[in-house]
DNA sequence: TCAGTGACTCCCC
DNA sequence: CGGGGAGCCACTG
């Protein structure tokens, strides 16, 4: 093994881990939006939770943000949970509506879509190929109210 | 190590 | 529906 661990080990009670767990997050974040449909969305903190970390919806938006308007990912299939853009203010919200309006979503007048509608929910198959939980599958359908 | 930062959320008015 | 404010979490200098 190398000299240094990924984890204090030490008596932290959070045992949290550094850098190696955000990679992992990261990855996660990727593989999941990935995977999105053409037509659906999920939140930010949809994809957080999914990815393991519910709090951190904030830092999804930030590995999305890494990947640039130009991403071959369907990083526009993100939106936050009052189903409106959140990219206006880096530029790439006239982009991002334009991508969405292709793919046949309608806005309102307040600029959101409506997300009882076009919320998606990865298939039990999909979920295993992410790895997810079935049990975490079940708490995030809680949350959201379905 | 610590304070600052954000493509977020939730709660209250 | 809109705006303000506090909480959250990983990253950064």
């Amino acid at each position: 093994m190398s000299s240094k661990s990924p984890i204090r080990s030490s008596a932290a009670g959070k045992g949290r881990l550094r850098k190696k767990g955000g990679d992992a997050f990261a990855e996660r974040v990727l593989k999941i939006v990935k995977k999105i449909p053409r037509g659906k969305v999920l939140t930010y903190g949809q994809v957080a939770t999914l990815a393991g970390l519910p709090r951190a919806a904030r830092v999804v938006g930030g590995i999305l943000f890494k990947l640039g308007p130009e991403s071959r990912l369907p990083w526009q299939r993100v939106i936050n949970a009052q189903g409106k853009i959140s990219t206006y203010r880096v530029g790439s919200g006239a982009r991002q509506r334009a991508l969405l309006e292709e793919e046949g979503h309608r806005f309102d007048r307040s600029g959101a879509v409506d997300l009882k509608a076009v919320r998606w929910w990865p298939a039990p198959k999909v979920l295993k190929e992410l790895g997810i939980e079935r049990d975490l599958a079940a708490v995030i359908r809680l949350r959201l109210d379905w």
